[in-house]
DNA sequence: TTGCTTAGTTAGACTAGCTAAGCATAGGAT
DNA sequence: ATCCTATGCTTAGCTAGTCTAACTAAGCAA
């Protein structure tokens, strides 16, 4: 087994395509996508700004700003005000908002739970061991590349379920 | 370690959207995107039909053709005409293409890499072993639910590099 | 007050995916 | 030989998601 980090990136480059095309085939459009999924789950712990959104979600504040309408529209969240902040929206997740991404996030979950089944108990003990190691890649231990809006430590801490 | 199948969908669902984050943020816009380099690593092996690359990343055939198109615009690809079906288009790769590939697959790679190498050589090892089996639940255990245009078994087979 | 900064929105462009519909060729059936 | 259907690809038009540039509104500081 090469464990190499140049070999280990090839394979693992290829595998996320994979997985990635796989999640996307098997989303039921009429619910909610891999981005909205990302932003509700956000929400979850309370309320947050565009600005704050954006940086963890690695995305432009434009970019928030239509997720957040198109939500909005649908009826999941809820803009509110700061009244410490008049600049600043409130993004607040609704009832309807919590039950939808826990419909999403199960089907989403079952999926993937459906195909893990049919490893062997062993190959799933492989799997589950590496996943601590994964989640450390993108836990930003090199200066983000993108928004000097960015995520901050407390943002990180508060932001650790789904 | 829990390695019950619903327990790692929830860890890997989370992991997955982050490292997709992750390499979205670190991907270079004046290089080939993600679709781009799958497209022209299938056809590093030979030409392919359209139709033969729809299926094989999961799309419909217009929109594998708007790649092509583009990516001929590009002058990384070429199309062909196939002397036994005049219906088909064989897509081809030029050397412009193969050597843009390779640039961007470093790209990419690198910056994994470079994320690997932070990890101690135990992780990196965790990771690997786990690598072929999460390979595993891509390759179509259960029955496409997209096109029907899909893939054959042959075609698999050819494809194993990335 | 004046002027800079910050928060968010709007406008316009591009990629990436889809469906529907059309054209051209292949290939079998009559 | 002709017709009909299936196949391969393209075109047209839609949506989602991303970006940059440019704007408004609000806060803050001199």
């Amino acid at each position: 087994m090469r464990s190499q980090p140049h070999d280990i990136a090839h394979d693992l480059s290829r595998i996320l395509r994979d997985l990635v095309t796989l999640i996307r085939r098997a989303t039921d459009p009429g619910l909610l996508s891999a981005p909205q999924i990302s932003i509700l789950s956000s929400l979850e712990h309370g309320p947050r700004r565009i600005t704050a959104l954006a940086g963890e979600h690695g995305v432009r504040t434009p970019t928030m700003t239509t997720h957040i309408t198109r939500l909005e529209a649908a009826g999941t969240v809820h803009r509110g005000t700061d009244a410490a902040d008049g600049r600043a929206v409130v993004v607040e997740l609704t009832d309807h908002g919590r039950h939808l991404l826990a419909t999403a996030r199960q089907a989403r979950i079952d999926h993937l739970a459906a195909r893990l089944s049919h490893l062997t108990e062993d190959e799933r003990s492989t799997i589950a061991a590496a996943l601590p190691h994964l989640a450390k890649l993108t836990a930003t231990p090199t200066p983000d590349p993108l928004p000097p809006a960015a995520r901050t430590p407390q943002e990180d801490q508060e932001n650790q379920e789904n």
